[in-house]
DNA sequence: CTGAATAATACTGTATCCATAATTATGAAT
DNA sequence: ATTCATAATTATGGATACAGTATTATTCAG
């Protein structure tokens, strides 16, 4: 029962996942809730006391956070959740649109066959995007702005997977991180449902016409122009 | 990393890194020389007794490696050293090309004064680049690959410094940090320190110009032009 | 001699404990 | 009353101890 099954990968990821990757994922939630804001001071003890376990974990999970940058270890000072300012957002959205006009281009060459080596796409798999799309529509419709940052959560991710390049996808992952920290949202703004779909079919249009280097372009104003509605909610909120 | 006051980050500098942190580093030091191979089960108890400290800061410092990356951690089975494949580098040049592309882009356009809100950049900090090719073409000459490996380290910080995004700068050290993984060296292929130079020169040049899209252009080959030389050391190492 | 079942071992994950550095509170002196 | 020095408190960093699980070794049956 101990050798080499393929059961044993199923197996791992059916494994409980470690305590301290559960408290990281905790404390993930908790700093994106702003329950533990940015700046904030953590409490070690007082966390671990609440979570019902020991200081042990606790501190694994904040090294992690730390690497990936949501919060601050100061030597002998403790850990402060991170805290963005406005110049690190006009950083980051540029080379998040750089990614993920990437991400569109990679995607639209691989629905045309045109990359070596990884197979061409199947139609079904554009389907699949034009369907989220479609719900995004119904969404905006219905004026229901959580099921539409939930599903264009999903239209973004399902574009990575079509794009099939993990490293890409892990960058984007690991900056989207960092934009969660601001709790603001663009498209609570008026009118940004309206133009993001807009920019989502002029993305979707490229891509059919098999047009990478169109639908990188789209994509990477799409993002530039989420930046750009969030400007306007600092002023505004 | 983010909008600290300056009296802070005099203050971190001084303190002692944290014993996790050197652990840390250490340890990058030992996979990157290839001591710890790729692939290699790492022993906590055996390297914290040739550390002469504990289990305890050592399993952080691993939490943290495998944040980044560098070991992947399975649970109740220990930790093991990344390995990359042929598939992985394929995925990560192009995404560095982009990255680096960028990096280009934006100091040359720093260099010409285009960039809103950020100063423009003194002559001097070209020249300062300029500086450092010249001792690679030194170092080129004299065919001492070592330090021609060093500065052109050197080469892309100082470039990366010039662009003044933080953001860029830690998404492309992040990625830099896997290819460290194969100990695998283009430099040492027959002709590529030449070419390499050229480069480069193609690169100053546009820069020169103030051409910020040549730049791009010229530094996206350029790494690229690494992977390929990487490729053939593969068939013939 | 081979293979399975079981016992032994080793390692991971977590909790507890201790030492040291940092912060706050207290008190004295100007 | 304010400021500086010193003491008390608290939190962090690290070590050690323990429990649970996976791996390896051993034994026994076929």
């Amino acid at each position: 029962m101990n050798a080499r099954h393929p059961v044993d990968a199923v197996r791992d990821s059916l494994a409980a996942p470690a305590l301290y990757e559960q408290v990281a994922e905790r404390l993930r939630t908790r700093i994106y809730a702003h329950e533990l804001a940015p700046g904030a001071w953590i409490d070690e003890q007082g966390l671990a006391d609440e979570f019902g376990i020991s200081r042990t974990p606790l501190r694994e999970a904040l090294k992690v956070l730390a690497a990936e940058g949501l919060v601050v270890l100061k030597p002998r000072r403790g850990c402060y959740v991170a805290a963005l300012a406005e110049r690190d957002l006009d950083e980051i959205f540029p080379i998040l649109a750089l990614l993920e006009g990437r991400v569109a281009e990679e995607a639209t060459r691989r629905l045309a066959g045109l990359e070596a080596g990884v197979g061409r796409l199947a139609s079904a798999d554009f389907s699949r995007l034009e369907e989220i799309h479609a719900d995004l529509e119904r969404h905006a419709a219905a004026h229901d702005i959580d099921r539409f940052f939930a599903t264009n959560q999903q239209f973004h991710s399902a574009l990575q997977e079509l794009a099939g390049n993990r490293w890409l996808s892990q960058l984007i992952d690991d900056t989207r991180k960092f934009l969660k920290l601001t709790r603001r949202d663009s498209l609570r703004l008026d009118g940004r449902l309206k133009q993001s779909l807009a920019e989502h079919r002029a993305i979707l249009a490229a891509m059919k016409k098999q047009d990478a280097a169109a639908a990188a372009l789209h994509m990477h104003n799409h993002i530039l122009s989420g930046r750009a509605a969030l400007a306007k909610l600092l002023v505004q909120p």
